[in-house]
DNA sequence: CTGCGACGATTACGGTGTTC
DNA sequence: GAACACCGTAATCGTCGCAG
């Protein structure tokens, strides 16, 4: 006998899942009707127990799903083998039948849902929680491991008197929460990222509408500086932004600070990062200024430095 | 090919907060 | 306080990948 076929029995009778979600339900609407029902009291297996003994009567079925469950230490391979003795294999669409009907057996109100059942094909869903007891039992093993074997399954539902189903779905729901929270964490993220380029942005732009001469400190005429070279000092800075994210990295990898650019490149750089771009450049491609580092022996007298022009934020 | 398990999408349900 | 929207959660459904 496979364990596969112990779970399609133990599925396909919905024994388990019937007394499990009688308890389950019989707790919860009973938390629901009382609105503060107490945690503690939910976990309490001696109302497993009590509403176990009560559904045992509703299917012939549970009964045997019951005594093994109510002695905590049955034999659950025996149980499998007595419910497929008696009620054989069944398909997949039969289980759920079977658990729709089941569900609407205990529901409660019978009147209504047995011609709900007749006229209405969809299954009508029962709905009950955990207690708090088998969250935790679970939360800790999802802790240790999310993906948990058959094996571990199998323990788990007999300690917290579950169905394996369910615990299976438990750790697949699990799954999709945890992901679904891992998705939101990056997406904060990345929207805070998103902020502070946009503010960055809005500061660039802010710039470039009212651009200080470094000079004298005074406002510089925007018609001495062309389009380009508005770009190219924004490339510049955000290289050199980024240039100092990567000396800052290596200092960390290295164990000693790495400062800046100019101490490790011998002569000295020309301090407006502008000056680079131009320097070498002219005002050719904006590209390659943007993908090069900003080395090389020919960097010195640019045009920049009569009218380098840093952004308000970068000033300080 | 078949059976099984995992996954994503979806449904059904109850709880909670908000609005009027 | 009723109506409604929204959210969290258990369960279902369809699909895919993989082992036998």
């Amino acid at each position: 006998m496979s364990f596969g076929g112990f779970l399609d029995n133990s599925t396909g009778s919905g024994g388990g899942a019937r007394i499990v979600a009688d308890i389950s339900y019989n707790n919860t609407s009973s938390s629901t009707h009382s609105n503060n029902m107490p945690s503690s009291a939910l976990a309490q297996p001696r109302l497993v127990t009590q509403s176990l003994t009560k559904s045992m009567f509703n299917s012939p079925g549970l009964s045997l799903a019951l005594q093994t469950n109510a002695d905590g230490q049955g034999d659950v391979t025996r149980m499998a083998e007595n419910f497929e003795t008696n009620v054989g294999r069944r398909s997949r669409e039969e289980e759920h039948e079977s658990r729709s009907g089941s569900d609407n057996m205990d529901g409660g109100s019978g009147d209504d849902q047995d011609a709900a059942d007749n006229t209405n094909p969809r299954k009508k869903k029962r709905y009950h929680r955990h207690t708090p007891q088998q969250i935790q039992e679970l939360e800790a093993l999802f802790k240790e491991c999310p993906h948990p074997d058959e094996k571990q399954r199998l323990e788990l539902s007999r300690r917290l008197c579950l169905e394996t189903r369910q615990v299976k779905f438990w750790f697949q729901n699990r799954r999709t929460q945890m992901k679904t929270q891992l998705e939101r964490h990056e997406n904060s993220l990345l929207r805070q990222e998103n902020d502070k380029l946009r503010a960055e942005n809005m500061s660039i732009r802010d710039a470039m509408r009212n651009p200080i001469c470094s000079n004298c400190g005074g406002p510089a005429i925007i018609g001495e500086i062309s389009l380009e070279e508005q770009h190219l000092r924004i490339e510049n800075a955000r290289l050199k932004d980024e240039l100092d994210r990567v000396c800052a990295l290596a200092g960390k990898f290295l164990g000693r600070p790495i400062s800046s650019l100019a101490t490790s490149m011998g002569p000295p750089l020309p301090s407006s990062t502008l000056e680079l771009g131009v320097g070498s450049n002219g005002f050719g491609g904006l590209s390659s200024v943007a993908t090069s580092m900003p080395v090389g022996p020919d960097f010195g007298g640019g045009i920049g430095s009569a009218m380098s022009v840093v952004p308000h934020s970068r000033l300080v």
